[in-house]
DNA sequence: TTAGTCAATTCAAAATAAGAAGTGACTATT
DNA sequence: AATAGTCACTTCTTATTTTGAATTGACTAA
């Protein structure tokens, strides 16, 4: 059976995690949602190394998650943006923000969300759609579809 | 400046991301929504190394996000189980899926998300907690605190 | 002329991961 | 009783990634 013959790769949250799954990646997605477009710029707000921002600015651009917009011809320059797809993971970011108040915080929050139509400073979370009401882990039943569950099935069987 | 200092280390979001924004730890924590507790099942279903496996776990526990319970004293045996903390990824995971289905995934949705009250599958999303309304990235701003922004002052001028 | 900015690339050294094999305490099968 | 199998790992060697520092090239500003 070969990597991505597994059942973790049919499966979208494990396809969603190998394109974005990663912690510089996440934390340039961050940076752009904070308004960062310069490479220089996420060198120093994210302190990683210029090799390897580099590579993932690379494969993000690549995966259609970001997009590069030449600001200026000579010398060659440009910044990063997000694409539609990568606006997308806003949903991403803000879980991991809540869940890192909840968890990991101290008195200080220092990302706050301002939701522009009421004007104020919410704590967004996930919502059912049909009732509207609130959804945690405990309100929920994953349904694994015919598919999927056949190839998890293979998988405990087959080592 | 050392690594902690940097402004992506007093972020809630970076530090979320570094107890959690890892490959193999997410697909851990999917397992783990799907009902997997033991070690060789999380080993055929992600297809990770058991190295790899035994380390992750190690970490996951040690950050509280995990814990042991033994279920058979002899041989030793437990298996792995979620905590309030780890419970509370849910969002996390759910966002991820929800991304992975709208822009990775294929005619067939291999997890879907059965919300408990109404009995309907549905696509949970995020919520303005005041308004009821949905919130994606564009009716939203991050509004930074004032340490958190000077932090970031001092590392845009600073390399 | 010298220093600085921006967006990278290059290179050696260090850290991490992959993949295969082995371990120990059992149970189940022949 | 001998052999095979399960479970939860650990150990080992080899390969891949990441780090960190230095360098590049096309400019601008002092």
């Amino acid at each position: 059976m070969s990597r991505s013959d597994l059942p973790s790769h049919t499966c979208t949250i494990a396809r969603a995690v190998a394109q974005v799954g990663d912690e510089w990646t996440l934390l340039i997605v961050r940076e752009m949602f904070l308004g960062t477009r310069r490479f220089d710029d996420f060198l120093r707000l994210t302190g990683m190394s210029s090799h390897l921002l580099a590579q993932r600015l690379k494969k993000l651009e690549a995966e259609g998650v970001i997009r590069r917009a030449p600001y200026l011809e000579r010398p060659p320059r440009h910044e990063y943006r997000l694409t539609e797809k990568g606006r997308d993971l806003w949903a991403v970011i803000i879980a991991l923000k809540q869940w890192g108040d909840a968890w990991l915080g101290t008195d200080d929050i220092p990302v706050q969300i301002m939701h522009k139509a009421c004007g104020k400073v919410v704590r967004p979370h996930m919502t059912c759609p049909d009732c509207g009401e609130r959804i945690e882990a405990h309100d929920a039943e994953a349904q694994l579809s015919r598919n999927f569950e056949l190839e998890r099935r293979a998988a405990r069987r087959a080592p």
